[in-house]
DNA sequence: GAGACAATCACGCTGCGTTAACGTAC
DNA sequence: AGTACGTTAACGCAGCGTGATTGTCT
């Protein structure tokens, strides 16, 4: 399949997919005679997978490590495993530490949506000001 | 209070309090006869407010824009005070739009996490390959 | 051969990090 | 007079957006 029915299926831009391929995080299995990037269902998989872990802002270039790294235990082929699974794990933990970011960002983002509504309701009802006493319907 | 302090307790660093102030997001409200920045109460405040704000990626422009209109909202010497309240709503309607965005990003986090425990357990208990039938203790 | 789809530069932008070289406050 | 704290450039970088120009596929 090529570049735009992946944009579609992914939700990322044409940019954004061609950039992947630029630094080596996503590249496409195959190019047409022409030359046009052909991608696999695998290879749309993968960019979901990017696509998860966006949110936690690692680098593409962690990204690429850490897929390598499950492409590597998949296959099987690593001399010491041991160690592949140490990384693995280390991006287990920033990972839990930069969702728990997240769950504290959400609860500041809804915070402030709060504050926004409060601000808006206060200046849209009528207004009682200081001093002034409140109005029996 | 200068900007050391200030850092500190917002949590911001020197160099992202400075670009606020370049951009005019949140110029401090004094400087020492020396040129040292000096922030008030206040500005700590509005500062931390632009720190809540963060997580739903508005650009500073944007924010700047935000806090005039609170300022301005406060201020009350507004002509059309129904203008302000209009742009406020819609600033709160993408507000909620990106927070809903937020979470979606929250779970699709949580999902990699999992994943990522899924794969570490698989490859660190003690292994049975496709075929070989499970063994009892 | 017409229209949709794709390719490759290449420059632009945001939001800071990061020296470097130099002043200020106490 | 030392030392902690601050100042202003100025360049660098990630992760794309945004054309412009040209080629490919059916």
């Amino acid at each position: 399949m090529q570049i735009g029915e992946v944009a579609d299926r992914t939700g990322l831009s044409l940019r954004t997919i061609r950039h992947y391929e630029e630094v080596g995080l996503v590249p496409p299995s195959a190019r047409s005679k022409g030359g046009f990037r052909l991608y696999t269902e695998a290879d749309v998989e993968r960019l979901l997978l990017v696509r998860r872990m966006k949110p936690l802002d690692f680098t593409l270039e962690e990204m690429r490590d850490l897929l390598a790294l499950l492409d590597q235990l998949d296959a099987d082929d690593h001399p010491r495993r041991a160690v592949l699974i140490d990384r693995l794990s280390m991006y287990h933990e920033v990972t839990t530490q930069r969702i728990d970011a997240l769950r504290d960002q959400l609860t500041a983002a809804e915070t402030f949506a709060g504050e926004l509504r409060a601000q808006i309701t206060r200046h849209t009802r009528p207004r009682r000001r200081r001093g002034e006493p409140e109005r029996p319907r």
